[in-house]
DNA sequence: GAAGCTTGGTTAAAGTTTGAAACAAACCTA
DNA sequence: TAGGTTTGTTTCAAACTTTAACCAAGCTTC
């Protein structure tokens, strides 16, 4: 089977698609690091638990949501409670488990940074696409992502076969 | 004046844009590091590096087609001199300049890896947009790098006010 | 022609990420 | 219920990134 190169119209979009991604990073993690005081996936760690009913998240849920390993999480919230934003909490029905809990001081770090980073996202993007484009961004992203989802290093079973999340969610709920 | 956050439509686009980037680089950084034994940076430097006439460039110059910042080119210059896929070279014009220079063995990896790595990028995204959303990709991507390009750390100049592009050309070019 | 700015490149130290291995709790099965 | 497997998490070392100096060479200007 020979190669089946990208046609100079690809080319031409992942260049600048690949431009476009670690620029965009590169800013964001400038700002964020300037204002907050962290860099983006760590923010990203404390809008995601923010999100939560009660702001919080089993690890391997939130390395799940957050799209990264676990170890990597780890890692994150280790600093992050050092930080007082999250603070950990043992789950008493799996007792491997356990919780990375949005701190009151961490949800304010949040509430007070999350107009600059808005403020950022938008200049860069939104307020330079069209309405249209928005859907079209939307709609190309979410099939990239989902060729790759469940790709990861450690297959997660899919929704409907999952046992544990029935187990864990009175946890979680609670 | 108050903080204009993102709509639904656009919190969606965010998400899925999120999602897709650090999936992808995830995954293509997991392919590289399997078959070309580095990350997709190292990878994007020697590139960068095949595609010039003499697979030769000028750091800063690598630096800013690379779009990263000096010192992490030096590094990565470091660890691949070390590999034996790129080797340096002073500069006799300019005598604090130094080149990269993709080695043979260098490109026999390039043109030994860079099969997997355009089907990796292929199955992930490629064969699976349609033209016209190849096209919007693009408009897209191309619409986000310019607002930021420039924005660097390091404000670089325009290339029509650029004074040392043309006394370092003579010496690229030779 | 030397003081003073700018540019090209590297270095050092601290911080972050990765990937494999370790560990313990939970599960399964005969 | 003992033994083996899976799951959730952490740990550790090695690799990578960042930030802020640093040095040397070129350019400016007086």
């Amino acid at each position: 089977m020979t190669t089946r190169w990208l046609t100079p119209k690809e080319q031409r979009a992942w260049r600048a698609f690949m431009a476009a991604t670690n620029l965009l990073e590169d800013a964001i993690d400038r700002q964020l690091q300037q204002d907050a005081g962290m860099p983006h996936l760590y923010y990203g760690i404390l809008a995601n638990l923010s999100e939560e009913p009660e702001r919080k998240l089993r690890m391997t849920d939130l390395a799940a949501k957050a799209k990264i390993t676990r170890s990597r999480l780890t890692y994150a919230v280790t600093r992050l409670e050092k930080d007082g934003l999250i603070r950990r909490e043992d789950c008493q029905w799996d007792k491997r488990s356990s919780f990375a809990i949005l701190t009151d001081e961490g949800m304010a770090v949040l509430e007070r940074t999350a107009p600059g980073h808005v403020e950022t996202v938008r200049a860069a993007v939104f307020d330079r696409l069209s309405d249209d484009q928005v859907g079209q961004l939307e709609e190309i992203s979410s099939v990239i992502a989902r060729a790759l989802e469940g790709d990861a290093s450690t297959p997660r079973p899919t929704a409907d076969e999952v046992p544990w999340r029935r187990r864990s969610s009175p946890c979680s709920g609670s």
